[in-house]
DNA sequence: TATGAATGAGTTTTCATTCAT
DNA sequence: GATGAATGAAAACTCATTCAT
């Protein structure tokens, strides 16, 4: 035994990690217990000891994503939404929203990379990820469609638009070696949709500075 | 000697349309010489025996698609403002270079199948696909801003947006199990970024329909 | 510490007991230490506490089945040819020898399974049961032999033949998923034997009723 | 590729062959595949070319039991009949038709074993093989009572009576490691549900030596 | 009395590849 | 122009066992 033992749940969270990781660089099916193991050393039972099988292990994953995001996101809308009292959400909290997901990316790369990568791969009906992105992309669609209400003609679709310029422009980004500022260039390319959205991003970053 | 020996250029092309669907569904690392020698009823030395190894299949087919595409269009594009002789390139041309793209799609999925999900696994630098998935992108941005010259304010910008919106929303639309109409949602989305889009798409299909 | 903390004897016994009921399904090759702890309520760990490895659990079950077998039936017939002062034992003694063999198998059938399944893969020399089972049958058989003295021309050979017979209508009888009467057909089959059981049956049913 | 390309047919004896000894020695659990191959002189992989699964390797191995055994008995055994023209078949047949089961594991005792300790092992419903052995058992018992009528009173259960003997006395003869005549003990058994075994044996012998 | 983390060896199976025929 | 036998490496997973706690 020449692993230090470690608290179990900090060994958990560093192997959803390296995993994650892994992940982003070669895909679900490009993953091997091994070479995962060996990262955190440990042997392959003994990870495996944690989570099971492989397929586990990505469900690990993605609740934990799940419960990291969605929820949060939601979360804030509603409490947001709420205390003001109106039907809509304000110009600035939809602009939020879009951006929060942007600025999760470019901060968190590593967690790109993963969504991207396996997002692809999980376009087979027979992948063990594809319900989970299934599900999640209605979703997402759905709480975009609701936050754009009153600010768009036709909200669903300009959900659409915008979860496509994410993820497009995201792609170009990894593609490119993040040698360019997605931040600005998502920034623009949510003024083709909501107008108002530079005068709202100018206010709040006066509001932000004074 | 059970297979009814064939014309080695049209079994060839068999094989790489098989392997471009199946990477398709499982991409390049889930694809299996087992299963795909299998499907094109030869064995696996059978199969080795065009390619000699599962990369070099993989480039064929790569080389195989860059003939078939960015030449083409390419040239079309020439030909069109060679016969102008102007500077930049007309709306409707500029509109149908978009839309092109967008219509292989719609008529031929697996093939987008197949470039959704290796474009997305050849993120990694260390993919046999890495090298030509940048090398294309870069020329399709340097391509789409060529062609955008004089139409929109800046054009870098725009093919980024472009290319983003195509991606993104094929991705939704192989998600979603192609229960939306692509084209549609495509002509919308570029009327975002060419406001005269729509004028454009009415006048040529009156001009086609009579 | 889920377990809710056993009277170690007790738990002793639960594990025999499974593990026994698990030989006679797989075989002890078969048998896991995981399936077996599982089944008990405790961890691989926790269950090796209590025998320190597969092969040591697996002498202490058949140490028990000693104990609580052999032991048991020479002891009767022990007391019984002291008590009678004579040199053999009377039929009806040595009918009950047998039968009360057969009685066991049948009000206990997980127990005949593992003999049954045990037995066969024990035949191997090296087989951790290889020793007790060839001890065991040279013991039994001699018994046999013993009991039948007097009673037929060649007691060994006889010894033999009832062997195989309630061995070979045991598998019968579980392979038929007990769906014949196995007391009924080892009667019958003694009768070849020792032609007076059917007479010392009737009068002994006969005795015991009235 | 140490290894010189042997005749397919005769690799697939040759492995078929071991497996069978193998499995007679430690079970179909205790069989690694690994093992086998090496034994074979080939490699994991190599060795799975022929069979693709453990299963499949067992169930290869009873096909090819099932083809030269049952098959072969149940023929002679109409021919005879056939040609004689009775309802019965005449005493040396019937004697004939067990003697020859006990010839064959007296010549071939890897194949006893082989039987035997499948025969048990197979006792589980989950067992691969529990279903050949079931309708074998149920096969061999139905032939053995159409044998047998007209020669006892009760064909049924004397085909169980001797089914038993055979499979007991079987065992008993492995497990003391061969070191009793077989042949012997199981005439003068036989001779306990047929009486006249005896005479016609001595009778057919007579034959054969004059 | 146990648990629970971890090992090391081994399991079946898969895979890309080779090469004699 | 292919087959078919075989390899060697690696895959995911299992298992008996150990040992600090």
């Amino acid at each position: 035994m020449r692993q230090p033992r470690m608290d179990p749940e900090v060994r958990r969270q560093q192997i959803l990690e390296a995993a994650t990781r892994l992940i982003g660089l070669h895909g679900y099916n490009g993953l091997t217990i091994q070479d995962l193991a060996q990262r955190c050393g440990l042997t392959n039972g003994g990870l495996l000891y944690y989570f099971g099988s492989k397929e586990q292990l990505l469900v690990a994953i993605l609740e934990e994503r799940d419960r990291s995001e969605a929820a949060i996101i939601h979360a804030d809308l509603e409490i947001e939404r709420a205390a003001s009292g109106k039907a809509n959400y304000t110009r600035s909290t939809v602009l939020q929203t879009f951006r929060a997901i942007v600025t999760r990316s470019v901060t968190q790369p590593e967690l790109l990379r993963f969504h991207s990568v396996l997002r692809s791969e999980a376009l087979n009906r027979e992948h063990p990820a594809y319900a989970f992105f299934l599900r999640r992309e209605v979703m997402v669609l759905g709480e975009f469609t609701k936050v754009l209400a009153g600010h768009v003609d036709v909200p669903a679709r300009a959900a659409r638009q915008i979860l496509a310029l994410i993820g497009g422009l995201e792609q170009q980004w990894l593609r490119a070696d993040m040698s360019f500022d997605l931040m600005v260039e998502f920034d623009e390319a949510i003024t083709l949709i909501l107008p108002w959205a530079k005068t709202v991003l100018q206010t709040d970053k006066a509001f932000v500075t004074n």
